[in-house]
RNA sequence: GGUCCGGUAGCUCAGUUGGAUAGAGCAACAGCCUUCUAAGCUGUGGGUCACAGGUUCGAAUCCUGUCCGGAUCACCA
């Protein structure tokens, strides 16, 4: 069936009549021949020298000639320097276009109910300040993931790790107390997780100007940090809470419900979801039982100061803190417990954490530590590390206010897209609610792309000050040429023209035709690659290749106005897999498109 | 210092398991709308793929060393 797979077999039994010589199918490499050359699929020859023991271009020719004669499906061939480039007959590609178009599942691998289960973790945000556009990264890659793991036959479940418990979430009460008189998100008009990080951000005001006020007293910078007031009070404020203190808890409580209730606008607006959250306060005791029970089985072992390490060393690292000798937990022990719970909740065959690759070494212990634990599921866990989003300074800094707030870059983005849309006047027929519609997805389309496109595992720079772009190689291009293609369908219906719905098998394609069919058909290895790479970016560069590719094809192709009807059928056809493959990436992406812009 | 990751056009980035003449977009310049959406299409200029060796038919890609940048090695999360 497999057209690539049935020319290595074939290239294998030519080997052995030609030359005599047996040779594995992994040795030839078929690929799709490159644009610029004559082709549609090009055997390298090169690697086959040595069995041959002829020059490339003899070899190719043997080789060229023996498929021409036994595969019905190969017309013709050329042979340059090493490649072998083979020509299909014209009815395949046809034939191909048609499948596509009847397969609406195309590219898509089913889900059963024993599909196997990966469940995705891709936020974990503190509950003390707004998210920004880390986050964002973080949330739109976790997305992305999870609708490519479901179209390679995964079952999802996608997950929140909320870190609502800590000491930083107690400076933003104790800032609040102090200096909040009382305010609320009804009676500021913020957005609660916006207010509750304006105090994280006043109790650090605070600090410094203490800390500042200490050493110009004379203290030096350590006894300062010790002496301070206001970092006692934080910490007795956590004492309290980890005691259930009616008071701290309360107002944990009220505060953590403003952050929660601007989170979720947050995600909303982003267009991600979640299928099962769950919170550090509820996962951090689970950790710590699950550390002492190691230290009862002999797996980790305790200092003279109470504290409980895990040693390492065997594995090449160091010792790792679990718990402190207070007894308090560390990040560690609260991510042992949420895995805990995981697998109680879930029968898990693949964990997948998408979190920024600063954390490399936090994962590597964290799968050791599981594993020594004698979890088997352990050692198998995915840190999906993927880079930080810079400014052209150099990192965000929540304190020194240099971050990039997402519902701001949003808001900003959704303003571009309004005004743009109004200067081109392409909306002007919708009524204004459609239009928004249509807006809205134009901007979070643009910014969706421009950090998906980018190799996730590499850190990325973001310029404020040059907005991200609408044209060129982005998500509205994307976008736009479904847009196109919609209108194409709209206007055959205005005139009247009928579309039968395949292409006619006598028509020819021509050489951009054909190559925009090839595209199109390798659309189910690069979803199968994206799915193996763990990479959004794949699809990116890959429907990015295809608009353009159409847009060459629409530019100097008539298709409505095309007279010979066969040709007409045939174009028609190609739009509406062209278009189905563009909505398609778009949704693994989390992206939509519109039907007009 | 140890470990890990990165370095491709002025800028932002692609470049499948090593394959043909290293590609896009932005920015600059020159063209294309009385025909299906110009958020588009065409063309021009722009490169020592950080550097030096090595492996081989062939290296941006693999190996070694050097330089530069980042992350990490907390009783922070």
């Amino acid at each position: 069936m497999n057209i690539e797979s049935g020319l290595k077999q074939l290239a294998v039994e030519a080997f052995k009549e030609l030359y005599n010589t047996e040779i594995s199918e992994e040795s030839i490499q078929v690929q799709l021949t490159r644009k610029d050359q004559h082709g549609d699929f090009t055997i390298v020859v090169f690697p086959l020298l040595r069995y041959s023991k002829k020059t490339p271009e003899e070899t190719g020719k043997d080789l060229g000639n023996y498929l021409c004669e036994k595969m019905n499906e190969v017309s013709a061939f050329n042979v340059v320097k090493g490649f072998l480039n083979i020509v299909l007959a014209h009815g395949y590609w046809i034939d191909v276009l048609n499948g596509i178009k009847e397969n609406e599942e195309f590219g898509f691998v089913p889900i059963a109910e024993d599909s196997p289960l990966m469940m995705i973790e891709y936020s974990s945000p503190n509950t003390n300040k707004p998210l920004h556009l880390g986050h964002i990264r973080n949330n739109l890659l976790g997305y992305s993931l999870s609708r490519i793991a479901s179209a390679n036959g995964h079952r999802v479940v996608k997950t929140n790790i909320v870190n609502d418990r800590g000491i930083h979430i107690c400076k933003s009460m104790l800032a609040w107390k102090k200096w909040g008189n009382g305010e609320t998100p009804e009676s500021s008009g913020k957005k609660g997780d916006h207010l509750v990080g304006d105090y994280y951000v006043k109790f650090d005001q605070e600090y410094k100007a203490e800390q500042a006020a200490l050493t110009k007293a004379g203290v030096s910078k350590d006894e300062a940090e010790k002496q301070s007031k206001l970092m006692a009070e934080a910490r007795e404020m956590l004492l309290k809470w980890e005691k259930g203190d009616d008071d701290v808890v309360g107002l944990w409580q009220t505060m953590n419900q403003w952050v929660y209730e601007g989170f979720d606008v947050t995600y909303k607006n982003l267009g991600v979801d979640f299928d099962k959250i769950y919170y550090e306060s509820d996962t951090y005791s689970v950790g710590r039982d699950m550390v002492l029970k190691g230290l009862k089985d002999g797996v980790f072992f305790r200092k003279d100061d109470n504290s409980v390490w895990v040693d390492l060393e065997d594995r090449g690292l160091d010792q790792k803190l679990l718990l402190r000798s207070d007894g308090t937990s560390v990040y560690m022990t609260q991510d042992i417990g949420t895995a805990k719970l995981r697998f109680d909740d879930y029968t898990i065959d693949k964990m997948v954490y998408v979190v920024g690759n600063e954390q490399d070494y936090h994962f590597k212990v964290l799968s050791i530590v599981l594993d020594k634990l004698g979890f088997d599921w352990g050692k198998d866990l995915v840190h999906f590390s993927y880079g930080m989003v810079e400014l052209p300074e150099g990192k965000m800094k929540s304190r020194e206010g240099t971050v990039v707030d997402a519902d701001d870059l949003m808001e900003e983005m959704i303003n571009t897209s309004r005004e743009m849309s109004r200067e081109l006047g392409k909306l002007d027929g919708y009524s204004d609610e459609a239009a928004e519609e249509v807006i809205r997805m134009i901007a979070l389309g643009a910014l969706k792309y421009f950090i998906l496109k980018v190799d996730p595992r590499k850190n990325m720079t973001f310029n404020p000050k040059e907005s991200i772009d609408f044209n060129g190689n982005t998500g509205p291009f994307i976008q736009y040429t479904h847009a196109r293609i919609r209108s194409i369908f709209r206007k055959a219906e205005e005139k009247g023209i009928t579309w039968k719905g395949s292409a006619p098998a006598d028509v020819e394609l021509s050489e951009k035709e054909n190559n925009l069919v090839r595209t199109v058909a390798n659309f189910p290895n690069v979803v199968m690659e994206a799915g193996k790479a763990f990479s959004p970016a794949l699809i990116s560069n890959y429907i990015y290749d295809l608009a353009k590719e159409f847009n060459q094809f629409y530019h100097d192709s008539p298709i409505l106005f095309e007279t010979d009807e066969s040709i007409r059928e045939m174009r028609l056809t190609l739009c509406k897999t062209v278009a189905d493959v563009l909505k398609k990436g778009m949704w693994l992406l989390g992206a939509g498109v519109p039907d007009r812009m």
